[in-house]
Parts: structure tokens; sequence; C-alpha cells
DNA sequence: GATACGTGGCG
DNA sequence: TCGCCAAGTAT
């Protein structure tokens, strides 16, 4: 296989059918002189980091318009961001999120660095997203590995390794086929056809630009890779979550920055997370009943306590809520205990 | 290097 | 119903 063929049947590609994302300037435009701006590129790619363009277009929508620019988000309160974050996961990414922008605004003048080493240094930007971000914005010809780009390579070159050992080998075959010109839409065209067509499920191997040159496909076995080790099995944990209103108001605090749900606003909470800190304050709780819920690395059964009386909690205080400001976890605990406020 | 860290959709 | 999976990073 030449690797030139690669890059420009997946260019050729990309021009003819780029899926239009609110933070991507098309070719077309690009030709005219448009440049993607580093801001609304950074933030689209902190965003999709495990998480599909679907679930992220209407927050970047909505981040963007509550902060236009950088130095915006940089002078935004942290509870405003992290209640914006609500539902998308992942919330270390909502504090790193802010983290960087105040970084840019501080040490940088408001401009992110043009460049992938120096984007690398910045809070919450690893490898993939400071490569992608200097790619799509600057051109620089960084080597952008998701895990679209590892399954692609995988396939294109039938490499078996299972993941994660392969990463290593998938690094360097993505570098085999990454080119000097128009890296930023090659990156974006890669990632693309793995959203699209090279999908780790029942591929499209039919109507693929790379269709010849992959090496899977000509054997049979693209759907199979890339292979990957058994993950262990989740455990299921149980705990206790304690609803309580006065008035208008519930009782609630801000979860530590460190850790599940970290910084974020939660229903007083116990058993589930290595704490065990007992009731808010003394009363008859009524047992609504569980919602499961299931995070990265174990499931979750956790009773909703609702209490009929108040008094001075221990914890957390009382405090108006609108429930999109929680995370999904105690969205489905919200909507147990007032079911009558749960639109739909 | 291994582990922690969310959520929603799909087959 | 349930396991897998998604444009990863920090520690």
């Amino acid at each position: 296989m030449r690797d030139a063929e690669v890059s420009q049947r997946l260019l050729e590609w990309y021009d003819a059918a780029a899926r239009v994302m609110p933070w991507r300037v098309p070719p077309a435009a690009k030709a005219a002189g448009m440049r993607p701006d580093p801001y609304r590129v950074w933030m689209s790619e902190v965003m999709l980091q495990q998480t599909t363009v679907a679930a992220v277009t209407a927050y970047f929508q909505r981040f963007t318009s509550r902060w236009p620019t950088v130095a915006d988000l940089a002078a935004a309160p942290d509870a405003e961001v992290m209640a914006e974050w609500a539902g998308l996961g992942y919330y270390a990414r909502a504090r790193n999120l802010l983290a960087c922008a105040r970084a840019v605004v501080r040490h940088h003048g408001g401009v992110f660095p043009d460049t992938a080493a120096g984007m690398r240094a910045l809070p919450g930007v690893g490898p993939y997203t400071a490569a992608a971000v200097a790619a799509i914005c600057h051109d620089e010809p960084a080597v952008v590995v998701d895990g679209n780009v590892e399954r692609v390579m995988a396939r294109l070159f039938a490499l078996e390794t299972p993941l994660p050992t392969a990463k290593p080998e998938l690094v360097r075959l993505a570098a085999t086929v990454t080119p000097d010109q128009r890296p930023g839409d090659y990156a974006q065209a890669v990632m693309d056809l793995g959203a699209t067509i090279c999908t780790p499920r029942k591929p499209a191997c039919g109507i693929c630009p790379l269709l010849g040159l992959c090496a899977a496909q000509r054997l049979g076995i693209a759907a199979e890779l890339p292979r990957k080790l058994a993950k262990p099995e989740k455990p299921v944990r149980q705990g206790v979550a304690w609803v309580a209103r006065r008035g208008d108001q519930v009782l609630l605090e801000r979860r530590a920055e460190r850790g599940l749900l970290g910084g974020m606003l939660a229903f007083p909470s116990d058993g589930w997370d290595g704490t065990t800190h007992g009731a808010p304050f003394e009363s008859d709780w009524r047992n609504l009943g569980a919602v499961k819920h299931t995070f990265t690395h174990f499931h979750l059964v956790l009773q909703v306590m609702l209490a009929s009386t108040t008094a001075n909690p221990q914890r957390g205080e009382y405090m108006p809520l609108n429930p999109d400001d929680l995370p999904t976890l105690m969205r489905k605990a919200y909507d147990l205990a007032f079911p009558d406020k749960t639109p739909r």
C-alpha cells in the first residue's frame, strides 16, 4: 500500500461528504479564507472526549452562546460552569475546562498556544486533544489518535495485537499515513470515517473509501478488529440518597472536587462512594424505592429517602434547585422524589 | 501501567 | 435486559 493513497482517498471522501458540525469550518469555507476558532475547536474536542457528537452538540451550542470567548468562560463562576455541564459526564473535564480557560487568559494573553506542545501543557489537554487542535486550527501535521483512529488503523493494517497493548504500534502506523498537506482535514476525515463507516460493529466496508487498501477487509476480519482484552466485571454497589424539601428549597451539597461526580451539586448520600455519614437529620424518612445507574466501573442501586418533616441539617444546605443542574444519577433521584415536577 | 472517571444509545 | 462502546486525561 502506498501511504499517500490512504490520506488522498480520505480527503476526497471528506470533501465530498463532510458532516456539518457547529465547531467545524467546511473545506469550502476554509478555501475562502475562514479559519477554525481555537476556542471553539478546543471546547468541542474536550466535550467529545469519550462522548458522541449527538450528545455534545446541544452542550456546545449552550456553552458558546453563553460564553462566546475564552475570556468570557474564564470569568464565569465555577458553579455556573458545572451546572451547564450537568448531564454530560466525566465532570473533571468541566473543572479542567475552566482551569484551562483561566490559564490561557492569565498566562497566554487570552490566545491559545499554536502548537501541539504548547496545548499539551494546559489542564485537561492530553496527547489527543493537543494534536487535534494543532492540526485542525494550525495544520500542524500532528498525529491525531483517538478511538476511531485506533480502530481504522488496526483494520487498515490488520493488526491482531489486542488493545491496549497495541496502542503504541497503532500510533506508529497512524504516523505513517498522516499527510503534511491538510493534516487538520485529514484528522477529521479519519475520525468521521470511524464514526460513520468504519464503525465498531458491522462496518460498512462496501462504501468505504479505503476499500481495496484495507488488509482486514481483504481478510474478512474487519468487524473483529481491533481485538481487546476482556474487561473486569462491574460490581454492584448499594447506596442511599436523602431528599429533603423546605418550601421551594431542597437540601443539597457540593461534592468534593476529586472523585465521583466531583464538584457537582448533589443530594446528601451515603454508602456508594466510600462515605457513610448517615441521614442529614433525624426524621421519619420514607423509602421511595431505588434508582439504578451505571458508572464506568460499577453498577449502583441507590435508595431514595424522602423526609416528611425538615430540620436543621448536619450536612448540605437548603437552596432553590433547577434539576437540569444535577448530574444524571441525582436527576434520577429527583425524578423519583418529585414525579409531578418531571416533564413528560 | 493500572485505575478512576459518566452517560446514552445500540444490538 | 445488558454488555459494549464513544473525538481521553489525570494520577
